[in-house]
RNA sequence: GGAGGAUUAGCUCAGCGGGAGAGCGCCUGCCUUACAAGCAGGAUGUCACAAGUUCAAUCCUUGUAUCCUCCACCA
């Protein structure tokens, strides 16, 4: 065999884009034909108004992880990408694009303006998906969808249509959320609350008979103009004779009534409120209560109409404010004005202070599908991971309200409604409707608004398979088996998802909920664009590569927790990547002249046996750290297994079998090696892709893609827990060589003797015909590890079952015998510190009873140790003072 | 007002009933036939505070403090 030339360095740019193509070209992330079980994972729809931030490179690097690995331990595996059309958002893109022409959509045209925006979402889903592809993400890009696709679109006509004619969906002239900026009505989820330093005004209303006033607080006067009553608590003494009487509105000449409510509070202000049900949500609930008019003093674009007093009309609300204000205290009306916080809803896509504004909508009646949600949950058919988030599902949905879908965009699935213009009469169809089935009229006009977006997300694991069609991928996909998402979307989507699943699909439409942190930065701010301390995936992967990016974040991400990182915390996974690398380049260049030879367990040294039964306690904890989405510990376990474990011991180890030997022990030990590092590639792949894949590629006796080959499993023909638990043992004695060597500063290149004798405390015995063989293989691997000369002090008689070790190191030269002497005598305390609190559990009849079998044996092994490292550094010091 | 999370080495964070861990940083010695992005060794902790449960508490319970997030919301 030659030697496989390997760059010198690590260089990711080498090779990632190549392999991704080669992955795509070998259609490697296709779902494999054969009839095992499936495993699906949907990936979170990234709007296309922008590109990844780092929040979605940690979702799709776990997702990725997930996928590989069940791609990899036999499933048939399908990760379906898309992305989503992001109404207001997309919208607002366009239109600030627009404005800087200075133009408005109106300016446009709705088909004109629609098609701008395909232009934007081309642009960004071109990015979004370069972006995924550089970095690695296994997803079957044949089945990409966009939540405007021609499939997606007819999905959410039949949705809407069925829920109407389940009577689930209506429509109706509600208070909503309005955002003037945006122009369009939010959902109750899409109001964001921010306090805000304001003002509470008392305002006096005159008794409309001139005997006298009574006083209100207000934070927005301005709406006066809508008060249609004043509120007081029925049971409030001091105002039980007034309700029923007639005030005179200020400012205006109409007349309003005192009532009674129980939903205000008698010590908040004066214990009086106005109701102005068309802008305020309690007032709306209240104005319905007692059957109050409602008073729209809102224009579409937030300023004040017809239904105020002509110098307040054409204002905008904090303008009018003022003004009303003044004109208040002008009057004699403003009692006096006080600094009050309080919060203010803005939209959660333009930060514009959102109004309730009273108009007609469409929503979704949300109780029923609710229950069934909650049901899904309590029936384990849903499993959040970490499982706290359950308490929050089930909070939202218990106090789930009506969802309001109507959005006054142009963006978005137009809603499937057509009026006729001749006979009234609304139509709510499947298809595009051109003739009015009542009275045959071809004077339609469909519902000028849209749907907001997540109406369209809710179907997402369906969709995507293909539905309302009974496709064979939703025959075999679905229901899908993992979803991956941040914490900030639970409401929005998950939840929603669920309800819409168990709606049209009668079923969960996923199992497992795995709930990511949030990345921030290292100050533990949530990255934003505004504050400007995002990173960016691309430059991680320019500077370390997507391999360092991936794990690095899955190392970090443990289970639920936020990820707090900077620009340098991927210099983790960048060296691990490096250290893979250049082991393997070890190994390729002592390739020369090398045949391989079969591996068989009966061949194996104490080393080969002990890293191959590291290797199976590996794949275990990975298995169970992967079960059960605790991906931090995955990663831990395959870093410590590659690094400390097969670089830093086994392969120093094996060195001297691969450069000293028989041609024949060469061709072992090379086979060997690369029998580990074919089995810790695909051990890895999952969580480094790109590097794995490259070596994999080189490797002697590879063919195939690593991406294809199967995950490593645990092998008990090569599994030998005693030699493991000796060379354990091996290490411990081996650091303490390697410790007394620098810290009694004995040159790297003198050799010292180390004797190595038995003592009590070790069980391993039980497997080797007699101790001699133990010894021998004891003293054969010492020798690989450690340089020195080691012998063995055979003076003392073994127990019979119970053999062990003990290093002397005896240096006579280069010691400091006072320090040496305070060292130990520090250490006796410490043990004699130790012993205490052992004896003291020991002498407890209560602990000897109770606790279990393992611990009370522990604490005898415990004594023993702590009693033998006691007399052992009195020896040393007895000896050390001989010396001196 | 409710709910949840965090508090462990200088920094970022794991662990979670029986001997305090990782990465980075720091100190010491090494360019040992891959890797100085490396190797070997080392120092560093009242596991926030207080009570309780237990034979045993960093871990469970309760309370306190500080920080963070979400939900609801009084004009």
């Amino acid at each position: 065999m030659k030697a496989v030339e390997l760059a010198k360095a690590y260089n990711p740019k080498d090779f990632e884009e190549r392999i991704y193509q080669q992955w795509m070209d070998d259609k490697a992330f296709a779902p494999s034909e054969d009839g095992r079980d499936h495993f699906t994972i949907v990936m979170p729809p990234p709007n296309v108004t922008g590109i990844l931030h780092m929040g979605h490179a940690l979702n799709n690097t776990l997702q990725d992880i997930i996928i590989r690995y069940k791609r990899m331990t036999g499933y048939r595996t399908l990760w379906v990408p898309g992305t989503d059309h992001a109404g207001i958002a997309t919208q607002n893109v366009v239109e600030r694009q627009l404005a800087k022409e200075g133009l408005r959509r109106q300016d446009l045209g709705r088909e004109k303006f629609i098609e701008r925006t395909w232009t934007v979402k081309h642009k960004h889903h071109a990015i979004i998906s370069s972006q995924l592809k550089k970095m690695g993400c296994s997803c079957d890009w044949d089945h990409e969808r966009f939540t405007m696709d021609e499939g997606l679109s007819r999905a959410v006509r039949e949705a809407f249509v069925t829920l109407y004619e389940r009577g689930l969906i209506y429509k109706g002239k509600y208070l909503v959320n309005y955002c003037p900026k945006c122009g369009t009505a939010l959902a109750d989820d899409e109001v964001e609350y921010e306090n805000m330093p304001g003002k509470l005004y008392d305002v006096r209303y005159p008794y409309a008979d001139g005997s006298g006033y009574i006083t209100v607080a207000t934070t927005r006067p301005e709406t006066m103009f809508g008060d249609v009553a004043v509120a007081v608590h029925p049971d409030d003494e001091r105002y039980k004779d007034i309700v029923g009487k007639e005030l005179l509105l200020p400012l205006t000449d109409r007349k309003i009534r005192i009532i009674a409510d129980s939903f205000v509070e008698k010590d908040f202000g004066t214990g009086m409120v106005k109701i102005t049900p068309a802008h305020d949500p309690n007032d709306w609930e209240c104005g319905r209560r007692n059957n109050l008019e409602a008073i729209n003093l809102l224009n579409p674009d937030g300023t004040l109409n017809e239904n105020v007093p002509e110098k307040y009309r054409g204002l905008d609300p904090v303008s009018a404010r003022r003004l009303v204000v003044e004109d208040l205290r002008e009057g004699g009306y403003l009692v006096r004005e006080t600094d009050h916080a309080h919060d203010v809803g803005h939209c959660y896509r333009c930060h514009t202070v959102v109004e309730p504004y009273l108009s007609d909508q469409w929503f979704v009646s949300m109780k029923g599908m609710a229950e069934k949600a909650l049901k899904a949950l309590s029936d384990g058919d849903i499993v959040f991971y970490p499982k706290r988030w359950e308490n929050t599902y089930i909070h939202w949905m218990e106090s789930i309200r009506d969802w309001c879908i109507s959005r006054q965009l142009w963006w978005g699935h137009r809603i499937p409604v057509w009026y006729c213009r001749d006979c009234g009469e609304m139509i709510v169809s499947r298809e595009d409707v051109t003739e009015c089935p009542k009275c045959h009229s071809h004077n339609l006009e469909q519902d000028p608004d849209v749907l907001d977006t997540w109406f369209s997300s809710w179907l997402w694991p369906f969709s995507t398979l293909g539905w309302p069609d009974r496709t064979k991928d939703l025959d075999t996909f679905f229901p899908t088996n993992t979803l991956v998402s941040a914490y900030d979307i639970i409401f929005f989507w998950i939840s929603r998802m669920i309800m819409a699943s168990e709606e049209f699909m009668v079923n969960a439409p996923f199992r497992d909920i795995v709930i990511t942190g949030l990345v921030r930065d290292k100050q533990g701010r949530k990255m934003s664009k505004s504050l400007g301390n995002g990173i960016d995936p691309l430059e991680v992967i320019d500077v370390y590569g997507a391999d360092a990016m991936k794990f690095t974040l899955c190392y970090l991400a443990a289970q639920g927790q936020d990820v707090q990182i900077d620009m340098d915390s991927f210099k983790m996974g960048s060296r691990f990547a490096n250290k893979i690398w250049n082991a393997t380049r070890f190994l390729l260049m002592n390739a020369e002249g090398r045949s391989l030879v079969p591996v068989t367990p009966d061949r194996l040294d104490v080393m080969d046996k002990w890293i191959y039964t590291r290797l199976n306690r590996t794949v275990e904890a990975i298995s169970r750290a992967m079960d059960g989405y605790r991906f931090n510990d995955a990663a831990q376990a395959v870093y410590s297994y590659f690094w400390n474990d097969f670089c830093d011991w086994y392969v120093e180890a094996a060195k001297r079998r691969l450069f000293s030997g028989s041609d024949a022990a060469k061709d072992l030990s090379f086979s060997i090696m690369i029998d580990l590092l074919s089995k810790g590639m695909r051990l890895l792949h999952p969580f480094l892709s790109f590097v794995t894949e490259e070596i994999w590629q080189k490797l002697p006796g590879s063919s195939g893609l690593l991406i294809s080959q199967s995950y490593p499993t645990v092998d008990l023909a090569f599994d030998f827990p005693s030699e493991a638990e000796l060379v354990s043992h091996l290490q411990e004695a081996v650091r303490i060589v390697r410790a007394a060597r620098s810290q009694l500063g004995i040159a790297p290149e003198k050799k010292f003797s180390v004797v190595i004798r038995p003592s009590s405390g070790f069980g391993a015995a039980a497997l080797f015909e007699d101790q001699k063989d133990l010894m021998a293989a004891f003293m054969g691997a010492s020798e690989l590890v450690v340089d020195t000369s080691a012998s063995v002090d055979t003076s003392q008689a073994f127990p019979s079952n119970a053999l062990g070790y003990e290093v002397f190191s005896f240096v006579k030269e280069a010691i400091d015998v006072p320090a040496e002497i305070t060292k130990l005598r520090a250490e006796i305390a410490k043990a004699e510190k130790s012993l205490e609190g052992t004896m003291k559990k020991l002498s407890n009849p209560q602990f000897v009873q109770n606790a279990k079998k393992e611990a009370v044996a522990k604490e005898e092994s415990k004594k023993a140790e702590f009693e033998e490292v006691i007399s052992k550094c009195r020896e040393h010091i007895s000896l050390l003072e001989k010396l001196a």
